[in-house]
DNA sequence: GTTAGCACTCATAATGAACGAGTGCTAAAA
DNA sequence: TTTTAGCACTCGTTCATTATGAGTGCTAAC
């Protein structure tokens, strides 16, 4: 474990690396305020941080900066509560009176104060459709065995999905069996529909189709997961104008992973309760080794559907992201409830 | 007009220049096979044609490089028909073996065959909204006055928007509406829905329902467009791969391009048959000053519908890029004609 | 009209000196 | 024993200088 005086020099260098981008030296950080040791004493304890990992040296005449290890610590041990800027509660204000009518609108809002606050790129995961409940499914026949299935969730998503009607049924065929999925499946989630449907309602379903194990099939269909429908990203530019993606490979790396919607879902996906860091290598994924990601899930009827995150260079201010994650992922959970607390 | 010997030298500038994307000298022109001049005669030759405003030269001792006039009298009167390269053939014919079930896969494939043969940033405009057929309506209330309208035409595309129902007209009263416009309207294009509605079916659809004038209303709501959801991108860190774009500050400026999807509708949109170029200035847009659009109308039932195009730097390939758009619009409107003749 | 020769221009790359931020070490002070 | 001041040293950055060479324009000869 580091002393206290190691933390505070530790906190110092991170806080101003954080700002300034630059290595940072001994002298700089003996004349900040709180810290009363000459900047010899300074070079002595940072000679020891790096020794111990904490912090590297680009070349031997230039100041420290933090390793991913010293970051981590930085966030495991000294982060401290960041305090809101005049700014911040302005532009938070407004978002708050902003009215936001139904889902989509409020993620695409919440992205883009998100990416405002932050000045990084930010992503929200919508809600996975097999949390949302059944409002209606539709078969619209287009030609031959071609349809369109619709389905509408409680939270007012629309997913549609092309599909081929099975050999053998006939369109009225089908038709009964959507309205009996309607009328009887209405408000159930989607996860549950295909196993209610076979255990709970198989006997029920025979006296109106024939060709159940096909409609089956077709429910199958349906439901194959479109993931790459489920990501939102905003102020992707913005994080082009942090100084270490100048350089026009790394961007360009960055940019290639945007385009790959389902490597960011994985990314984002393993969230649990609470904010969650991940640090450079901790990523697992060469593009994003220079990055951050920061993320929260966010709740619907108490439960964890969806996440939202900040992708950001390593040189983040933590305190400051974590905390308006933090506020924005319980903000949204309000917001969803209450959302749908008056219509159901 | 310009002297044989002018045009040839010309051609010969701008062809070396499209691959170096260097300015290009006297020497290098008169080495070319088909020119028989010394470097001292093309010298005269490029200085008259700097003149006459077809070439530049970046500072006194460089080689010239063409200017936007110079490009447009190469597209104009100079371009040869491109010769197909092996390898394109064999991409294409890998291109016209793959089965499209349907267009938007038909469009993201040609999108992306596009922007593997070109290299550069591609857009395919989806079918308008209007030129499309009606093939079914459905309106899903949500909660209070919310619901979700969802129209499918017959390109099997589907279009949902959020709609207000009306005060006072029933969830049931709607039904009706919907079920009239699905069996009355079924096939009609969809710009012309309101007005069939209002001056043909209006006594008709009295029979049925109540409040013509609020739902007609409602029929607008629907029917708001919904134009960023009609543009398909591909290929758009190809582009970053240009020389002319390693300037950090110009890439940033086509990103954020990208981000303003109506902008580049607007830029595509007035496009009349056969290929358009439009070089640099041409575009009257800073952004893509330093860029040059190719695009081409594509076809369904004899009717231009939809737009795909090819973004660059003005050093375009331009005789291989018109080639490709050429074919790829045409090969593009067949598919859709195939895709709904046996359908329909 | 065409070409060879030549002086001239100017961007680019290479070189090296001056600078300065920052370090490590040592010896003195607390 | 801990802290601090002093000093030589390192190394990236900046700036001016120079050399290089590609390319031009002009002139005179073919």
């Amino acid at each position: 474990m580091l002393t206290e005086r190691q933390k505070l020099i530790l906190w110092a260098v991170i806080n101003d690396y954080i700002v300034s981008a630059e290595p940072v030296g001994s002298r700089t950080v003996s004349k900040k305020k709180g810290i009363d040791f000459s900047a010899a004493t300074v070079r002595n304890v940072m000679a020891d941080l790096e020794e111990m990992g904490y912090l590297e040296q680009p070349h031997t005449s230039a100041g420290r900066i933090p390793s991913q290890k010293g970051y981590r610590f930085y966030v495991d041990y000294l982060l401290k509560p960041y305090m809101w800027s005049k700014q911040d509660l302005i532009a938070l204000h407004d978002f708050h009176v902003t009215r936001m009518d139904h889902v989509e609108q409020a993620i695409k809002q919440t992205n883009s104060i998100l990416s405002q606050l932050t000045n990084y790129m930010t992503f929200i995961l919508g809600p996975k459709i097999t949390e949302s409940k059944l409002k209606h499914l539709q078969i619209v026949p287009l030609y031959d065995r071609s349809a369109v299935s619709i389905l509408v969730t409680d939270t007012g998503h629309v997913y549609q999905q092309r599909v081929k009607v099975p050999e053998g049924v006939s369109l009225s065929e089908i038709e009964r069996w959507a309205n009996f999925l309607n009328t009887r499946l209405n408000g159930c989630p989607i996860s549950k529909l295909k196993p209610i449907l076979v255990k709970k309602l198989a006997e029920e379903l025979q006296r109106y189709v024939e060709h159940i194990e096909k409609l089956t099939n077709l429910l199958d269909q349906i439901l194959r997961a479109q993931p790459d429908e489920r990501l939102y990203t905003s102020g992707t530019t913005r994080i082009l104008e942090q100084p270490e993606f100048q350089d026009v490979e790394k961007m360009k790396a960055l940019l290639d992973l945007l385009e790959e919607n389902e490597v960011i879902i994985q990314l984002l996906e393993p969230a649990t309760e609470g904010v969650q860091v991940r640090i450079g290598y901790e990523n697992h994924l060469e593009a994003v080794r220079d990055c951050s990601i920061i993320s929260a899930s966010y709740m619907f009827n108490g439960q964890p559907v969806g996440t939202i995150g900040v992708l950001g260079p390593i040189r983040m201010d933590y305190s400051r992201v974590i905390g308006i994650i933090d506020l924005l992922a319980k903000d949204f959970s309000k917001r969803l409830d209450t959302l749908f607390d008056c219509g159901e």
